[in-house]
DNA sequence: GCCTATAGTCTCTACCAGAGACCAGGTAAA
DNA sequence: TTTACCTGGTCTCTGGTAGAGACTATAGGC
């Protein structure tokens, strides 16, 4: 079964369970890890596990504001570990637990995607400022 | 190699990238489809084409201003192709273009990992909500 | 005459993301 | 001794943006 079909096959699952959003697990994760920055930590933390002013580093585009409250909410969902050691200063150490690792399929699938297909979404763009 | 191997390896590509993050092709897919309509969307046309009420339909919670605005973006994107009926009323039907048919793979991966892992989540949540 | 359906647009408001100041509390340089 | 700096955040203010809901034109059915 091509992909698309699998997908309509599951879009149709998901409007069976009503008017409530949340108890779609799509929907619901979506609405979690599908913002600017979540994908984008924890692809960051993909490799090897990395302190607050690191990942501040790796993203230099986050606000310190949404660094604190995405890591916060990647750790309820149990996708990530805050590790604080108790120091002074205080060293504070965030990691992928096996559940954020078991993420790093699908997310490199939309990594690829994106790489591969830059080019013909710039090209509609262009096309697109062109018709206008 | 692992998923979050070669995750970690195209990180650090990014960041060669320096600091305009529109440049890196992911970034800048993730800032336009990462959103909470535009997956939706694009899974909600993965079936078969389908005109504008019948989207408004399918995702009941989506504003209408937010339809319009979102399915623009894909269109700019080249990701559906609009196509309006010159009846009375006019007709507005919306499909995947190949380009926009060819993202249903990596939406496919990561709608499979959010049902297989959705009760993992829900028990991390669980566990926070006790210790707090 | 009134209601419906079509595909939107317009305005108003409420919320939320981002900018930047600020915090404790120890270390190190001047 | 004063000053600056490091850590990992929090606080407040503001601007942009999402959502709610009214409004549009035209035709057809009752």
């Amino acid at each position: 079964m091509d992909a698309h079909l699998a997908l309509a096959a599951r879009f149709e699952q998901w409007a069976m369970l009503g008017d409530d959003p949340a108890r779609c697990p799509v929907r619901n994760l979506l609405d979690r890890i599908g913002d600017r920055w979540s994908m984008l930590l924890l692809a960051a933390l993909a490799g090897s596990p990395r302190r607050f002013s690191a990942l501040a580093r790796a993203v230099p585009d986050i606000s310190r504001r949404m660094l604190t409250q995405t890591l916060r909410t990647l750790e309820t969902d149990g996708l990530v570990h805050r590790e604080v050691e108790p120091s002074v200063p205080p060293r504070v150490t965030y990691s992928l637990t096996p559940l954020g690792k078991s993420f790093a399929g699908p997310l490199l699938a939309l990594v690829d995607w994106a790489e591969a297909h830059f080019g013909e979404v710039e090209a509609a763009r262009a096309r697109m400022a062109l018709a206008s």
